[in-house]
Formats: C-alpha cells, structure tokens, sequence
DNA sequence: AAAACTTTGCAACCTGATTGCATAAACTTT
DNA sequence: AAAGTTTATGCAATCAGGTTGCAAAGTTTT
C-alpha cells in the first residue's frame, strides 16, 4: 500500500484500489510504453479484463495516454504530472523495430502544420520508426 | 478487361489476373484509403484471404502504402506513379472523426526531424484527426 | 500435354480488444 | 451496524481484423 502511489491516484481522482495500484506501479517503473498484454504478464494472476478496464479509467481520468504504433498492440504510458492530454502535451513517440519498444519522446512535440482550408485539426499520432539508442 | 489498369500493374511487375485488375479499379475509383474489408464489401463474392494477399502483393511492388490510422484496420491507398516508398514519398495521413474516411495528404511531406543522439530514423507514420471539408 | 509454378477459395486459426453477467467489495443512508 | 446502492473485479464468451494451410483451378514452361 504505497502512499505515493495512492495519492497519484486520488490527483486524477481515481479511487485507489488495490489493483488500480499494481497497475499504476507497473507503469511508473516503466519507461517504455506497455501494452495490455505485457502488463498482464507483469502480475500472476491477474484478469486481462480487469486491467483492460483499469486502464481504460486511467485513460479517461488523464493519468495515461495511449499510442497506438503500428504493432497491432496498444500501447500505454503514463502522462506528466501536469498533462492535460490536450494538442500541446501531445508527442512523438519512438518504435524501434529490433528490440520493439516504444519510447514517449516527451521532448519533441507534435510539429506544427498547415492544413489544407477546411481541415481541421483535433488530435495527431506521430510515430517514427526505427532504431534506439540500445539497439545500436 | 482494362488495358490501362493491365499496364499499371505490369509496370510494377504484376502478373495483371482479373482479381488484381478488380481491386486495383476499386482503390484507383477511390480517393480515401480503404481497409481489406472495405475492399471485400465492394464485392459479392470474393474471398477475404485473396484480397489480403492481392493487396500484399501490390504492397510489396510498391503499387499501394498501407496506413495505421488507429481505427483498428489498416487502410490501403494507391502510390504515385513515380512513388519508390522510400522517405521521401512519405506523406501525412488524415482521418475525419465523422465521416472515419482516411486521406492521403500527399502535398504534406512527413517533416524533418531531430532526433536525439543515437536514435535512428527509418520510417514514420503520421495520421492527423480532426474535421474533413466535406463534414465541416 | 505433362510437369512446374502461381493464384484463388475455403476453412480454420490467432491475437488483441471488448462485453455480459454474476460475485465481491466499498460506500451511503437510515 | 444493517439494508440498500454503487463500483470494481473475475470469468467466460464474443468480436473483429488479420493471417495461414491446403487443395483446386488456372498459367506458364518444357
């Protein structure tokens, strides 16, 4: 019962449950992006549902964003404390195609861009592909 | 039986069967990117798995690009005639959360990026949401 | 026209995502 | 603190898109 992770919670007003905080505990160790599959191995005994349902309210409530980059799987990482999941915290984040992992490259966000009149823009996934520092 | 469309995939060292002649008119009549099943449904009675392996084919000639664009299906879209799928054809993609249809905005070229140190660059794939002219 | 290769159609399967429903746990209200 | 209400969890089942194995049909080569 870690009291840091509690209040992570509470701030995006997510009651604390107990596997709410296994979850988010996986998250933070990270710092790669996880798919729901891969956090689900992380535990024992643990419902696919349940978690997939855990980080659908993460979602919602801003703590987590999610990439979707190309590799059939979901990916989720947790937002910055003061992100507010709007078009400036937006990122491009990194697959590298040897070891597969995706990187939130918080540093570099979404550039900006001229539409075409009448397009507008909402929201954007950038990913970029390619090799990381490790895989070098 | 269309000459014009025999040459275009023979031009890409397609064998030009009826199939691939079919497929190619649906996505050339088409300016949006279409899925594998939004392909099937254009026919009565085609077979799934010989689209997938149509458009394989064709992806693998350089003859189409297929786009992510987080919807759940890969989306397939004819290249220029003069497109080789190296970096430079790269283009942003857009997807209007009405009407779900996928454009290629082949006027907007991926943009250069820095990367930091040791991260390489191989491919991207960068799909813009919002609002198309047409649900404006 | 026989042999060799390619394409197609069918059925089956895989993987990740998602839902329905019943139980369990946590809050509320009295 | 008991009854009622809401919320969270676990299990089983389902769905959708993608993908493969295999045999039949069609082509090409010899």
């Amino acid at each position: 019962m870690n009291k840091d992770t509690d209040n992570k919670l509470k701030l995006r007003n997510i009651k604390p449950t107990a596997m709410r905080q296994l979850v988010y505990d996986v998250l933070s160790k990270q710092k790669k992006a996880l798919s729901l599959i891969e956090i689900e191995q992380q535990f024992e005994n643990v419902d696919r549902s349940t978690i997939f349902r855990t980080l659908k309210t993460f979602q919602d409530n801003l703590l987590i964003h999610s990439v979707d980059d190309g590799t059939g799987s979901v990916k989720y990482a947790l937002c910055d404390e003061d992100c507010t999941c709007s078009l400036n915290d937006l990122h491009i984040h990194f697959l590298c195609t040897k070891c597969g992992q995706t990187h939130c490259m918080k540093s570099m966000p979404i550039p900006n861009l001229d539409l075409p009149k009448d397009f507008s823009f909402e929201n954007a996934n950038f990913v970029v592909k390619g090799t990381c520092p490790n895989c070098k």
